[in-house]
Formats: structure tokens, C-alpha cells, sequence
DNA sequence: GCCGGACTGACCACTTTTGAACAGTTTTCA
DNA sequence: TGAAAACTGTTCAAAAGTGGTCAGTCCGGC
């Protein structure tokens, strides 16, 4: 439940930080940090979207998290990685403060509140993955691409009937749900054709796709 | 990275919180708690191993994660989950703790040192699930079978070259990897005549089973 | 010792998914 | 603006996975 005051707050615990912060800015494709480079700080996003990839060792790469503003980057380092797990891409422009491991440690010890927040951040995270493992266990490849739209066009959040999905790639979906992009395409025109989404300019939402995720 | 004195030292901090604090016993099959029930309180495994599983509407199961000694259950409901998301089983004799929702909570403001061990297993879980997650996306039933069988084993903790798994099902292995359970029959056939793994009561799991999770 | 239940190995018809291709379309940017 | 690059829609044979069945085996309890 990340409501507007969440936010502030946690923002405000960011300005008590003090030493081993920057801000930065990033356009899209410049990335954060690259899977493979050393971990040494974290960062928050304050606006923008962010891809978080893995690539295999063969070449193939899955996407596992799309990040907006509020959430953390590279919280893996925490936990004593040495190296980051995977790499973090900007989907659009964005603003994000970079925090020292150390500063980072040093606050969580300081200011309880911000401890609490950032584990509250994390309990919410680990069950948002957890949902998307049950998901990749469960359902079929056109379910999983019809929750992804739903997620991402916030569904559940705002309440509003049809909802622009901002640009996104058949490729990049499918390395989201874990398939091929032969595959999304396809299944994107199915749901053209049965009025669940629409393409003008982006891509359009109707709430009328839970029936794929719901129904079999 | 859980070592020994690690886990000292979480027991430690259990014994500080006072009230809303229950030791419970529970032999295979008799749940923990189910998923659907009022979440009020989370648990902390002192022995055995308890199977996390989540049945999705059309009776399918998955099983989340296999836990075990100085892992936390049931977290959700600290982020404001009211109903636990899956069922708790154990897989054998299990000592847990069972502690209030609000005694945690009080203990988590309360005691600092308890708040940066939580958070830092909650950080360890979350890369654990993570990898889970990419595992998923990345690679064939044959490999996320290797890979469990590895993982069941403890490899990378001992460097023993060959470990034993508790008795566990192919049933249950099929939900793990999201498979049937006839493909996973097939697979320990083709293990076990390519010598990755014997049966002798248990699980053998021999250290070269990696080359299948390595190779193509 | 023998019964019943739970687990396993094997099989197979059927469905889904992959991966690779190719032509058409849109975007990017020099 | 025009050429290159990135993205999309489609196709298709081959590969992987499903779901069901059935006979055999292991095991604990009566």
C-alpha cells in the first residue's frame, strides 16, 4: 500500500542522510549499473521507470522487476553481494538518488523510522515477487501476459475503467512472462480482436482483460 | 550467508520479546497455517523443514519454498496482509515459535538489533525468490529440476561431493518447478542412469548433477 | 502375512511453445 | 529527408511439455 504520504515520508528520511549522497539523472538505455559491476550503494528512484534484467549465460535475458518511483535499486548489496545480480535500465527519464552502502547502513542503524520503512518496502517486495513466481508457476503464457498489462497499466490502484500503458516491446514483454516474442505478438492481437486492449499510440488497458486472467 | 552463530544469535533476540510468544510441535501434514486463514502471526523455525505452497483456484498447487532452521513464516501479514497467501506443511518434525503480530512488531522497534536481523534475512529471502523467479523464466523443466535437486542438497553450503536429500516426492518436486510430476519421473530416470544422482532410501545428489544445470 | 494407500516408471496422443525466418512498418538521428 | 535500426505481424516445422492411464513397488498397520 504505497499511498502519496508514504512517499513523502520516505523522502524525508532520505534528506536526514547526510554524506554519500548524489542524485543523478538518467535517460533511457543508460544504465544504472550493469549485472557483473561491484555493489556498493543503493539507490531510489524519484521518478521514472526502471527495467531490472537478467541475462543468462547464453544470452538470453528476463526481465524481473519494472520499478517506478518509490522503489529501491540494488538493495542486494545489504545482504553482503559483492556484485550486481542484474542490470538496471531506465525506461524513461529519470531522477534517482545514489546512497552509499555505508551511508545507507549507518541510517537504518540511526533513524528507526527509516529502518521501518525500508523493511516495510521490503516485505511488500518480496511479496510482489512472490506473486510473479506463483504466477510463472501456474498459468499459461497468455494469462501471464494479460496480468502483466493489468500491473502495469496499475490496475487495482486507480480505479478507472481503461488505462494507456506507457511504451513498452513485444520483446521486452516477453522477456517479462518468459516466452518468446513471436508468442506476445500473437497473443496482443488476440486481444486486439476481443476489444481487451487497444493500440493508439500506446497501448490501452480495458478492464475487460481480467476475464483472460480469470477465466479459463 | 547463515552461519551457525548467526543463528545464535536470532534465538537471542527471541528470547528478549516477552508476551504473545507460543513454542509449538507439529509432525508432517498438520498444517501450520492454510492459506485463506486470518493472519495474525508470524513463525520461526527452530527444526524441520516446512513446505510453503499456494493452490491456485483450479485446485493446481505450487509450492513457494521449502524453509527450514532460522527461516520466518508468514511475514506477509506484517505489511498488512490480513489472509495468509499460502499454506505452511511441515515436511517433518518441526519446532516453530509462534509470535504475535503486535509483539513483533513492538520487538522490532524495540530491539535494533533484531530489526537489522530481520531485515537482513528479509533481504536474503528476497534475492533467494528472486532466483527462484529467474530460474522460471530462464530455462527448461530438466534444468530447474537440477537445479532444486542441488539446492535440496545444500550445495554450495557443505563442499561434500555428495548429500543425501530428505525423503520428498516427485509430486511435490513437480510443484516446485511447475511441472507434472510424470516429467520429473522422467528426468530422475534420466539422472540416475547418466549417474548424477543414486537411490539409496534418499536422494543421492552427486556434485556433477551441476553439468546439467551448467551445460546445454 | 496381507491389505490398502502412496509412490514410481513408463507410455502415448495431444497441445503448447520455441526459434528462426521474412516482409512490412515505425522510429531514430545524421 | 532518407537510410539504418528497431519493432511488429505472420508463418511453420520441430521441440518441449501436458495430462492421463496403468501396472509395478514399497511400506506401515492391522
Amino acid at each position: 500500500m504505497k499511498t502519496k504520504a508514504n512517499l513523502d515520508h520516505e523522502q524525508e528520511f532520505l534528506a536526514k542522510i547526510e554524506g554519500g549522497k548524489t542524485i543523478r539523472k538518467y535517460s533511457p538505455k543508460k544504465a544504472i549499473f550493469r549485472q557483473g559491476e561491484p555493489a556498493d550503494s543503493i539507490f531510489y528512484i524519484e521518478k521514472g521507470k526502471v527495467k531490472l534484467g537478467v541475462v543468462s549465460d547464453r544470452g538470453k535475458e528476463a526481465v524481473v522487476a519494472i520499478l517506478g518511483p518509490g522503489d529501491f535499486l540494488g538493495e542486494g548489496c545489504l545482504a553482503g553481494q559483492a556484485l550486481r545480480m542484474s542490470s538496471a535500465t531506465p525506461l524513461s527519464d529519470c531522477k534517482v538518488v545514489r546512497i552509499d552502502k555505508d551511508a545507507t547502513i549507518r541510517a537504518l542503524r540511526a533513524d528507526p523510522s527509516f529502518s521501518e520503512a525500508f523493511l516495510s518496502y521490503l516485505l511488500i517486495r518480496n511479496i510482489r515477487i512472490q506473486e510473479d513466481l506463483v504466477d510463472q508457476l501456474f498459468n499459461s503464457s497468455e494469462k501471464r501476459l494479460a496480468r502483466v498489462l493489468l500491473l502495469l497499466a496499475n490496475y487495482g490502484k486507480e480505479r478507472k475503467a481503461d488505462l494507456v500503458i506507457a511504451k513498452i516491446s513485444q520483446e521486452t514483454l516477453a522477456e517479462m512472462i518468459g516466452t518468446t516474442r513471436s508468442r506476445v505478438s500473437h497473443f496482443m492481437n488476440k486481444f486486439r480482436k476481443l476489444g481487451f486492449i487497444e493500440y493508439n499510440g500506446g497501448v490501452q488497458v480495458h478492464s475487460s482483460l481480467l476475464n483472460i486472467v480469470l477465466h479459463d
